[in-house]
DNA sequence: AACGGTTCCGGGAACGGTTCCGGCAACGGT
DNA sequence: ACCGTTGCCGGAACCGTTCCCGGAACCGTT
């Protein structure tokens, strides 16, 4: 890599001093127009390019933020990044990426990498499972700006942006009820995930509403994959072979879970009834296509970086839960499907 | 945020020079074994943590890496991600995410916060499409380490990691022909991309192998997604609705097609054998369970990653093309599936 | 006692910017 | 003619680290 140029040419080839030059690449007033379009054209003629490491090292603003992903194969999880990576670089902000995809026990090292470089900011995009989480909380205590999603913290105030999981586990259980449904299966995530819980108690509470007195054994947890949905399924079936109709709290585990059905000889939507979470791509090209709850995945990321970004402005911005809604989409695996 | 501690705090506190410290905790010789442990122990009780920034600025060295990628939805890409991300951890590297998802345009001006940020290498984890690329070029000219996956720079040698995609498309279409199909359909990714050429050389290869005449009607372009793929089959089974087998060049492509199929009456396998290319998750759990190539994808990010390291130790090293092979991964979408 | 070789450590400059502060010329008002 | 502003610019210090070099103390030889 050729030598590049430093703010020192610039100043030399300019004629004036490393000062004047500072205030012109930084838009600042107090410079001579005539000045001013001679730097730039000096700028222009060396290819010079400011270091942004010696800016920051100055100023203590870096305008990188930390991104904590941990399943890169989770479709709801890449598009909050998605969304967050289009905020965050609309504002000039960028992320380095973290995931601790491979080993969860990573996460305290890629903290303190985080915070070696000075990240302005960390945004976590990972799921809330019950591990140790010291390292997280003292990172609040040093008083790193930090948001997360569908990630909640026990015992401390933090912003989060996640999606309404309780209306949700409700909308879609509702649904079910609406058309006519008694006998209600529902397949969940892992048992330590907030969202779980969540929408767990969504459906309990559109059962009750309906007066449907709740039955735990039309409840099986899966782990949201294709394949857990499809062993939970058998399960499910097991324990409560007279369900006709099942809520599976994300797509891929119903679209396993319709597998498992269509193998017993059951007809969707005729026989049994299945409503899913997410409304990933193949929802709607599975077979049949599959009535949903549609998350705004990319809306998360975006909220959750813009408020990390109001965070970082001033830090005595006060923390707060934002919930986001999601939306049933109508297709072929329920009742009144198109 | 608290002020936190400089080399100069700890060098004060443990009664040495900052220098001394520096040799401490970049473990170089020349200090002796007791004033090693004092200055550690200081280091301890301050929590000082040196500041990577500062360090980058002499040494040169940022340990950051560019990731450009342009397609989160795209599962391919994704797990290429995961692959070099975790490689580059390995080896105390880290990725600066740079996704032109919305907007390719802003590839140049990405490039530009990336060696404004001095990054020590880029990896490019997007297609290649037909774009303007001479920004690329440019970063080559300027020599800086460039690795990339599936996107061969036209009139640049460059090191490129990618899937044997002649011989996957071989491996598909010879799969079909040696079930016995003779109009074997194509639906193709979009024109301009290297992979999609490759993959249809393969099939033609194929057909060739086994005295088939290419017949032009039997191939429609898609554009990677599901909705493509049901699309590009209605105008498949328009242009020649005699075809028993149909490769698709990817996964979503497939089951988009499966479903179009469907909907004509037509039964998997039995009427039309399908083949696919990516192995994604929803392969094994579509309906019917996908026939497909599958890709080391993971591997390629991984493989990429460490020659761009390579490349950064010594960028005399030579630039090379480096092919994984995809395999065959058996299901019922097919002739001779389970 | 003088000498060369280790071992251990520190002073000062550098990396590439920004910030603080102060200087100088031009200018308008009295 | 004098004075306070205003516009424009530069000198020096600093951000937190590492590198180059040199020097003191100690050791065993001759």
């Amino acid at each position: 890599m050729q030598k590049t140029a430093t703010i020192r040419d610039v100043a030399a080839a300019a004629g004036v001093s490393p000062q004047t030059v500072s205030r012109v690449i930084n838009n600042r007033p107090d410079v001579a127009p005539q000045t001013r379009r001679r730097i730039w054209q000096v700028i222009r003629e060396l290819g010079y390019q400011p270091s942004a490491l010696a800016r920051a090292l100055v100023s203590k603003r870096t305008y990188a933020l930390g991104l904590i992903t941990a399943d890169f194969s989770d479709y709801f999880f890449t598009q909050v990044i998605v969304g967050a990576e289009a905020e965050a670089r609309r504002n000039g902000y960028f992320f380095i990426l973290c995931s601790t995809e491979r080993n969860p026990a990573d996460e305290p090292e890629y903290l303190r990498l985080l915070t070696e470089r000075q990240v302005d900011g960390i945004l976590f995009a990972r799921p809330s499972t019950e591990q140790d989480s010291r390292h997280v909380a003292s990172l609040v205590h040093q008083g790193v700006p930090l948001v997360t999603t569908a990630y909640h913290l026990p015992g401390e105030q933090l912003t989060v942006v996640d999606v309404d999981n309780v209306e949700g586990g409700f909308q879609a259980t509702h649904h079910l009820v609406s058309c006519g449904h008694r006998r209600i299966g529902m397949i969940t995530g892992p048992a330590d995930w907030k969202s779980v819980k969540d929408r767990s108690e969504g459906y309990r509470r559109a059962l009750e509403t309906a007066g449907i007195p709740f039955d735990p054994r039309c409840v099986v947890h899966g782990d949201w994959s294709y394949e857990g949905g499809y062993r939970a399924m058998q399960q499910l079936l097991l324990q409560s072979p007279e369900i006709t109709a099942l809520f599976a709290q994300n797509d891929c585990m119903a679209i396993g879970a319709m597998l498992a059905l269509r193998e017993t000889g059951r007809r969707i939507p005729e026989d049994i009834a299945v409503v899913g979470f997410d409304d990933i791509p193949a929802a709607a090209y599975c077979y049949p296509p599959l009535t949903t709850m549609r998350q705004p995945m990319q809306e998360v990321g975006r909220v959750a970086t813009r408020l990390l970004l109001e965070l970082i402005q001033d830090p005595s911005t006060e923390r707060k839960e934002v919930l986001l809604k999601a939306e049933l989409v109508h297709r072929s695996s329920c009742c009144s499907g198109a």
